[in-house]
DNA sequence: ATGTAATTGCAATTTTTTTGCATTTAGGAG
DNA sequence: CTCCTAAATGCAAAAAAATTGCAATTACAT
């Protein structure tokens, strides 16, 4: 972590490293991560996410509900559930082709494009 | 209108109109909105983006900084000029594909996707 | 080891969102 | 059309979320 920190040119604090670690796990909420953030100061935590947003450390997505944030990958899609919010990520993408397409059409640059998927997991499912 | 509202078991009053129109140009953030309300107390404001929301009437979406609220329509996506913020729809999808593959995947039943390309557009490319 | 710019915590403020309640209104029944 | 009632609104106040200025602390380059 602490050469994705220097990459951006950004110190390595401990309280970065625990903000990063929170939201490493899951895509998360920011009432969540101040629900975790246990000792950093609120202010703090959202100068933090500030930053990380800024140098695309973090990237927002949002539910139906909710923002939330999770780390930037490359192709980082999830599949929602929209009862139990479970997060499940997708490995493969369709989604090239139509940036093909649409860069064609409209004469955009295209340089990131982010998708939820809502449904029902197969365990909610069962529950309708 | 009228018809929709009355098809979501809503009275149609002339503050939702109101909203409502607000809406329909643009996804606009909430304190667009609340700047356009005019008259409308704020309180008026949120209450009817909930409902708006509940009936599936509205539907949130999310560029790198802010919540937009839009119209919910059949496949409404969008490309958003990271630059400039403009909005333009795309009319096709590949995304039907992919949920199809998700679906026999994960066992998920899909009800739904959102998709935001982010990208620039002609004229702030040649800016850059 | 030291100096400096960057980062943090703290306290206070500002902004955004929510709530309770009295008043008004939409829209169906007569 | 008029009356009735549940639903919707406005207002004022409160609660919650986000931001700011500044002094103290810390990372890290030299």
């Amino acid at each position: 972590m602490k050469e994705l920190f220097q990459k951006k040119n950004i110190k390595y604090t401990k309280q970065r490293e625990k903000i990063y670690n929170i939201i490493k796990d899951n895509p998360i909420t920011m009432k969540e991560i101040l629900d975790k953030k246990d000792g950093i100061d609120t202010s703090t935590v959202y100068r933090i996410i500030e930053m990380f947003l800024e140098k695309n450390i973090v990237i927002k997505i949002v539910d139906a509900a909710e923002i939330y944030y999770a780390i930037n990958e490359e192709h980082s899609h999830y599949v929602n559930c929209i009862k139990c919010h479970k997060k499940e990520k997708i490995n493969y993408c369709f989604i090239h082709n139509m940036e093909k397409q649409i860069a064609k059409d409209l004469g955009y640059t295209l340089v990131s494009h982010n998708l939820i998927i809502d449904g029902l997991c197969p365990t909610c499912n069962k529950k309708v």
